[in-house]
DNA sequence: GTGAGATTTTGAATCATTCTAAGTACCAAC
DNA sequence: GTTGGTACTTAGAATGATTCAAAATCTCAC
């Protein structure tokens, strides 16, 4: 079941939009309320079943909207990144991915041994990782692609 | 201008399709030609538009199968693991991701300062970062979410 | 209450990717 | 050298997530 939003929670809701001149809705409030009832990173369209079941008449594209929306003022994060094309490289050397935000040029960082350790000794018992993937967003003055 | 493969590259190709019982063609040798030519992460579009400079009448599922066959035997690696559709987190704590493979599900792996920073001491100087998204995916006998 | 601007809705459009069915190439056995 | 099998490629249709566009609705300041 689907709790109502705590005051506290309503509070921060109308904070953070505020803050970016936007409006608390009753479409907003119910998306915000599903996304913290289960936290288990659901998809879009697992928000839009649930959020049904608390307004049944909202629509695909408003989830899509306030989904953004919270986002965009820092309400919530996506899990899956600027979702694009796949891409592929033939480095096969451990290393991760740095995403330059301005020419959407993506790198390669060398990643020492150390920092996987350091990295896997984060997982709790019974975790068992196979992949790690690790990228940066930021920005980039480097001339040119560094290690490769 | 895309050269042709090396007798080392091509070598390299041989054998890692041989060993899982596959072959080269002239389309993967094309493909995996334009993929050692330039690395740039190219999305499977790019990777397309080039091979046809190389090879003008391979198609677009071609492509996708080369690609695929490839990170298949470990040739290549893909840079947007496994793209699914977009998920969400209103967990603003910085931390990781872990995907279980076998059920799919997304646990939050909480990501300890010292470790934040060691990862970002791996950026040659000028990147400069503000997202770091790390993502382990493997196995997990955890009975519950852990960190939420 | 009115009007401007923000928000929501529906349905169409787009884009990456996968699927399907048919065609082609190659190799082995005869 | 023909036959058959298997792997591979192809074109185009289908799918699925996401975005877009335009009209309808809401909200708030006045």
């Amino acid at each position: 079941m689907i709790q109502n939003l705590t005051e506290h929670d309503r509070e921060h809701l109308q904070e953070a939009l505020g803050k970016s001149g936007q409006k608390v809705t009753p479409q907003r409030e119910a998306v915000f309320t599903v996304l913290l009832a289960e936290r288990d990173h659901p998809t879009v369209d697992e928000v839009f079943q649930r959020a049904r079941e608390v307004m049944p008449g909202v629509s695909l594209a408003t989830v899509y909207n306030c989904l953004e929306t919270f986002v965009g003022c820092g309400l919530v994060r996506q899990v899956n990144h600027e979702r694009e094309s796949t891409r592929y490289c033939p480095n096969l050397a451990p290393h991760a991915h740095f995403r330059d935000k301005e020419t959407g040029r993506v790198h390669d960082i060398e990643l020492p041994p150390e920092v996987i350790k350091s990295l896997r000794s984060i997982l709790p018992p019974g975790f068992d990782s196979e992949v790690i993937e690790i990228s940066f967003h930021g920005r980039a003055q480097a001339k040119d692609s560094p290690a490769n």
